[in-house]
Formats: C-alpha cells, structure tokens, sequence
DNA sequence: TATACTGTACTATATCACTTAGTACAGTTA
DNA sequence: TAACTGTACTAAGTGATATAGTACAGTATA
C-alpha cells in the first residue's frame, strides 16, 4: 500500500519530525511491511509542498536509526524486523519517554486507572500485537 | 518542605520548562500543598546559576495556566486544588500526550502489556491516588 | 547510450525559540 | 527606610528548523 504522508502546517512539530513519526507508525501498525519502498525525496516534497532537504533530512534520520534500508540510486526500503536498539537503550527510551508522559499528564486529574485505559486503546491501534495479526485482526 | 530545584543542563528540554514540570510534579506527589509558597525568582536563579528572567518565565507560566496563585509584591503560592482546565481541554491534553507516548514507544519492540506495567508503576510514584493517601502510604 | 529517476551533500539565508543581560517599577514586609 | 516580591521591557547571542539552489554518483529503462 502506498504511504500517504500529510503534515501539519499549524504544528510546533518539526516537518521533518512528522515524516519520522508517520512512517514509524506506518511501520509499526504494519501498514508498511519489510521491503516495502518509501516514496521518493522529491514526490513527498512535491506533494506536501516541502523543501526535499526536509524530507531528505527525515529520511538520512531514519536510516541512521536503522528503520530503513538505504541502496544507493535505489528507493528507501523498510528495514527487515529485527533488534536494533541495544537493550539498554531500549530501556532507557522507554523511560524517557514515560517520564516526559507523566509530566505531561500529571496535572490533568485523571486517574491512574483511566490514562491506562486510554493507553490501552491507542496502543492496540498503533501496535497489533502479534497475537492479533495471526487471528487475522 | 522547601521545594528543591534542579537542572539538567545537557538536556535539549529547555530551563524554563524543567523548572515547570518539577513544581507540578511537586504539587502532584504531594510534596507541595495549596497556600505554600514557591521559592522567590531571583532565589532560584542564583542557585541555579540560569538568569532571573528564565526562572520568571517558568512562574508567569505557572500563573497564567493557574496552578499558582499570584498576589502582588508576595511569592507565588501554590493553587488551591480544583478543576483549572475545561473538560474538553483536560481530555485534549490527555490525547496528544497519549499520542506522543506511543510515537515514543512504538517502535522499541515493548510488549503493550509490559508498556502498561512500566506506566502504572510510574504514574504510582507521580500521583499518589487518593485513596493511597486517605491510608497513609 | 540517453534519459529519468534514486539518495545524498553542500553552501547560503531567514525565522523562531531559548537564554542571557541589564534596567525599571509597583506592591509587600519588617 | 531597606530589602524583598513578581513583573515588564529592550537588546543581543545561539541553535534548531526550514527554505533555496546546485551538484554528484548510482540505478532503471527505453
């Protein structure tokens, strides 16, 4: 399936913050699979009306991190499932990103039991758990 | 209990907001109560060797979304506990911290159920539910 | 081979958030 | 009066973000 990128022009989020999230999300949900090509630097640029060093620069980001393969004159590529990240920085991702969560909703008096229900859900969207996809989910 | 502040200075979250997030955490777990007062603009900045305008930007923050109480001449104080936000925007927060949750997470190969237990345990530490304090823990 | 595509690299520039610096003022407390 | 409180203002420097334009090596296809 193609991947349709869209961006936020009124968002504090970088451009090319967008892009990363997008196609991670993409790649988590499996909406892009293992092989599968990314759109070119220039059609994305086209199409969102962006400067191709943005996108560029999201691209270069997501092959550092390993999430897609680069071949040179050839399209990105999804990355093959595997271990990226060491254990450690797995670890250490996760935590940073559950303490900048509990800042974020510390203040709004909701209870311990309703943001972890709300967590619940957006993650079932976001990551099908394996069980799930072999039901066919 | 005089609220210790402190500073990450290699971190990429900007002063003014390290500063915000630890006096509403602090409110949150309980370690500062409504009527206490915060430590005084130009106190902090000396201590933490950051200037006076940075450290006032953090309290006029504070004050403008209400969870300090302003009085001319005197030192902010910490709000009397009640409903600061609207419904709508408490859920509104509540989403787009969720989402940034789960674009932070997704992709480091955390089972939903182990994301979920590493969360609970956080949110215990940051908000101490009522019942939890109604008992003394 | 020629053409069009792919990612990548580079310089230059503009804008904005963040931070610092310095000064100033009205209100409070002792 | 003196020392404190938050707040307001201008000015300047830094770094991230984004844009613009150009260029190059590798690949696919007619």
């Amino acid at each position: 399936m193609a991947l349709e990128l869209s961006i936020a022009t009124g968002s504090s989020v970088p451009i090319y913050k967008q892009i990363i999230d997008q196609v991670c999300l993409a790649i988590a949900s499996g909406q892009l699979l293992p092989g599968d090509p990314l759109p070119s630097v220039r059609s994305v640029a086209e199409r969102l009306v962006v400067n191709p060093n943005t996108v560029a620069r999201a691209y270069t980001d997501l092959a550092r991190d390993g999430r897609v393969v680069t071949q040179p004159g050839r399209a990105l590529t999804v990355a093959p499932r595997r271990q990226i990240l060491s254990e450690e920085e797995r670890h250490r991702r996760l935590d940073a990103a559950l303490d900048e969560f509990v800042r974020s909703v510390v203040f709004l008096d909701f209870g311990r039991e309703e943001i972890g229900r709300h967590l619940a859900a957006k993650l079932a969207d976001a990551m099908p758990s394996a069980t799930e996809e072999r039901m066919g989910a």
